[in-house]
DNA sequence: TTAAAGTTTCAGAAATTACTGAAACTTTAA
DNA sequence: TTAAAGTTTCAGTAATTTCTGAAACTTTAA
């Protein structure tokens, strides 16, 4: 993998955006490295192409596979293990999400359930579980409709993406399938 | 605002999730006590309820100003200024939503649209421009998506976040509207 | 069973980010 | 026009996070 300045500057950006998205610098751009590479990457070929220790290439690794985002490959007679990204684009755009919800979201629905069986003890408290409440059940809404969107096949996925435009109007359409369900109360 | 137990661990709790948010502790924390609050917050309430230094308070509350999540108050005969929150739980969700998409994704939409049009020198870089494409197009269909959805009024996002198990039908539904909108050519 | 080829761990160093507090600044009202 | 009441800025410090590199460990094959 040579790092041509079109690839280094793709692999820097990505170092950097990898901070938002969850992960650090070095773990970013080897990610970006990995993405952009034909064939399977070693550790060491990582280490050097970016400049980063040894170590911290296991490191980072390690991160990337407990995210699911890269897969292993071991070629006959070669001791050493060998790094591609796993799956499509869209697949590890899921990837991301799925990881980013349980870090970000599922620690707070798990603190907010409990405050809110607590007893409130003064007319302060009985406010601020009110807005806890609120605050949970939109977080709970929203998760439930991320999981769903997680279960759905890769084509149903494309379609939703590329959805666009169509949102506000398929909407008009939900408000009507909703309606018709909450009318059979149930029956499902 | 007293600092009761349960008052406090949703503090804190803002506070450690804030990273993850986009904003630092202390910044986590500030927004948290003030949504939890009944009345609006003074700079030194809030400084003297977390202790937190008071110009640290002051850069917190510009942090918040820019992601307009809270909104400021003038009280008649009264110089100070007091903050509260800007909204419905819902909106403010809109808001973070907002910010985030234009500080994760803009950045990269534009680096890749640059890199793409440049001409690639070797094999190795008209590979990577391949799946620099597939990452700009997904991101670009995911951007426009969420254009579409940030647009929404309050009460087609309380639809959409509710639609929960909903989803799936409804997209076998998106399948046909779309491939009845690309037989028209587009007739809008 | 050994040594070569590789990976992982982790203590300490480096880099980055966040926070304090005092000084500078702004606004208001008398 | 001044001083009181408040806010903001920012240099320096503290805290946190990331990175290195050497040592420990693991695996394989001869």
């Amino acid at each position: 993998m040579q790092m041509t300045p079109m690839i280094e500057s793709f692999v820097l950006h990505f170092g950097e955006m990898g901070s938002r998205w969850g992960f650090n610098r070095t773990v970013g751009q080897m990610y970006g490295l990995i993405v952009l590479s034909e064939a399977p990457l070693s550790a060491n070929d990582i280490s050097s192409a970016l400049s980063i220790s040894r170590g911290n290439v296991s490191m980072g690794l390690k991160e990337l596979q407990s995210w699911q985002l890269v897969r292993v490959h071991h070629v006959p007679g070669d001791r050493k293990e060998y790094f591609s990204t796993a799956g499509s684009i869209l697949e590890m755009a899921r990837r991301v999400m799925i990881e980013r919800k349980r870090r970000e979201v599922d620690p707070t629905l798990t603190l907010l359930r409990d405050i809110i069986l607590e007893a409130p003890s003064s007319e302060g408290e009985v406010h601020a579980q009110t807005k806890m409440r609120e605050i949970h059940d939109l977080l709970e809404s929203a998760s439930l409709l991320s999981d769903e969107i997680q279960s759905l096949s890769i084509e149903s996925l494309q379609t939703l993406i590329k959805l666009g435009a169509g949102v506000g109007k398929l909407l008009e359409f939900a408000d009507k399938f909703r309606s018709n369900k909450d009318n059979e109360a149930y029956h499902d």
